[in-house]
DNA sequence: AGGACAACGGTCT
DNA sequence: AGACCGTTGTCCT
């Protein structure tokens, strides 16, 4: 009986980063979930949260893996955020960011053809899922100052100095 | 420079 | 229907 192709069961880990321990969630589709939280038992939590209807089994070495591709080689694996139209469109629009550069809140709304909507599309880029890899970290405010970072500026500061020059 | 405030639009309860 | 937000421009002190 001939094998079934590698199956890639729904699985988390945790690994070090350049912005201190991270943890890569992967659906079956790709990552869905990269996330740089305070403490292990607050990223669990978060897993549920996003996810109460996948089980996850724990593979800190597949995501040992994943991060140096993604922090050493530099290359994108395939990503599966889940979300609404909106923020999906949102989300596609950060990509288009360059490494080392940053915009504005406001001129993603402009990008998106939704000018009006920069409140909501602060909301969205705060509910990114995939941080670092959808560079929300790259929008500040118009007035030059920071934003805000789900998982706190210090993170959202090491990582523009990371990628300058 | 910094604080208060209203208007904005998507999302959640 | 209301409240919450990773915002912003304006109007103050």
């Amino acid at each position: 009986m001939r094998q079934l192709p590698p199956q890639s069961e729904p699985t988390f880990g945790f690994t070090d980063s350049p912005f201190g321990e991270c943890c890569i969630v992967f659906s079956t589709e790709g990552i869905c979930a990269l996330t740089f939280p305070e403490d292990r038992e607050s990223a669990l939590y978060d897993i549920e949260q996003r996810f109460p209807e996948t089980n996850f089994t724990q593979n800190d070495a597949k995501a040992k893996r994943f991060a140096s591709m993604i922090f050493e080689k530099k290359e994108i694996p395939t990503l599966n955020p889940i979300g609404t139209d909106f923020q999906q469109t949102v989300w596609n629009a950060l990509k288009n960011i360059p490494v080392g550069e940053t915009t504005t809140y406001t001129k993603i709304a402009e990008a998106i053809g939704r000018s009006k909507a920069v409140r909501a599309v602060g909301t969205a880029i705060g509910a990114n899922p995939i941080a670092f890899l959808i560079p929300c970290h790259r929008v500040i405010r118009t007035d030059g100052g920071l934003g805000g970072f789900r998982w706190g500026l210090e993170v959202k500061k090491k990582m523009l100095e990371w990628e300058k020059k």
